[in-house]
DNA sequence: GCGTGTTGTTTACGCTGTAAACTACGGGCG
DNA sequence: CGCCCGTAGTTTACAGCGTAAACAACACGC
């Protein structure tokens, strides 16, 4: 038997930042993000929903502290002599993997201002990796807002026309009979659209457009 | 005297799909995008806002209603035999001259899903446009996503990064002591930032890249 | 002139974020 | 030991949300 008192093993974890934002996260990858209620997150965290605004002033700053989490999985390597293009496709593709990890929690990761601390934390250091690999200041903040834009906008394109793939079994795609003729011949090709290799079609074109910068 | 039939002339005008969604949009880029609510959206249409249920079948109908309107602002011509850079060029501007004149309104459109029918048309027609300048089908389609992604990444990266830039009179930006080395590190870039050379930079990073594809 | 269909209103329900007051406990200090 | 206070979590409350359902008022075809 353990002890009588309350909380020494049977009750729920002590509550913490940490530990609410994580179950936020969890809650938004089950369920999606509008799922995600101070009552509904309080009781995944076996409390009242109340009870989070001792460790969060407000929601938006829940969600600043589930982008934390988020960005917290993206390890950015301190800067070494490898090729920058090896170091900016990784990074790419790190992202990419991490936003598809958490596909629902990707419209919080696509709006996300540069003033959020965990954003800027990434940022500057991605900035550091293109700053050592020659980029001058002005190139590698230009270059980060490219690379952040396109990898987020594929991954919101692939999750977006999902259903234009989803078990067409071959059929092309249920169109409305009244469908507009240009969504007619763009249906058959999204349903065709590998986005892997659509995501690594447009990463080469910006590693090459890098390469030739004048 | 006008009629005293109750509509002729000092009532509000009928209400229709377009005004409500122009209206719905009027007032999101006035109070932003979390104050439309059917209520004050029925307010400003000097209706109850349950009368706005005959028009559309729920929220998201509306919020579709007003992405249409949005895209309705973007003309894109059909296709001719002007280079397809300068084409591809004037559009990307013209995209983000849209997102700059409803900045509260990007968020709709970041996350927005090819299924939705006013983005299917609009993807068409720009689809067309790239497959009459000799892109295959293929190849058109992964450009439309990379140049969207763009486009609009680079404007919530212009709203999102506004604070750092707005009225600092010369000096850096109000840091906070602690502030992470890197973020300090970004910060004066960031103060200095041009955007519309930014997305110039990028939008040429992209070009060329498309250009030297294989 | 009288149904009938269309347009907008009223009322209601369950949900949301969050302010405020409240309870229960564990540890420091007399 | 007993008190006292800070901390953690609960309870209650309120305004606002999306929207279902019932209702009223007008316009028009027979």
């Amino acid at each position: 038997m353990t002890s009588l008192s309350t909380h020494p093993s049977h009750a729920r974890a002590a509550l913490s930042r940490q530990r609410i934002a994580e179950t936020a996260l969890a809650l938004v990858d089950r369920d999606g993000l509008e799922a995600l209620s101070m009552r509904k997150l309080g009781a995944d965290l076996g409390v009242e929903g109340m009870a989070i605004y001792r460790y969060f002033p407000n929601k938006a700053a829940l969600l600043a502290g589930v982008v934390e989490v988020l960005l917290a999985e993206l390890v950015i390597p301190p800067p070494s002599d490898v090729p920058w293009q090896r170091v900016f496709r990784e990074l790419s593709h790190a992202y990419r993997a991490l936003l598809l990890r958490h596909p629902h929690a990707i419209p919080l990761l696509a709006t996300l201002p540069l003033s959020d601390p965990a954003a800027a934390r990434a940022a500057g250091a991605v900035m550091a990796q293109l700053r050592a690999a020659g980029f001058d200041a002005q190139s590698a903040l230009k270059t980060l807002a490219t690379i952040t834009s396109y990898v987020v906008g594929v991954a919101q394109w692939e999750v977006g026309t999902a259903p234009f793939r989803a078990e067409r079994d071959g059929k092309p795609f249920p169109l409305p009979p009244d469908a507009d003729p240009y969504l007619v011949e763009l249906a058959p090709q999204l349903a065709e659209d590998d986005c892997e290799e659509t995501f690594e079609f447009g990463l080469d074109v910006i590693v090459r457009g890098l390469e030739t910068r004048s």
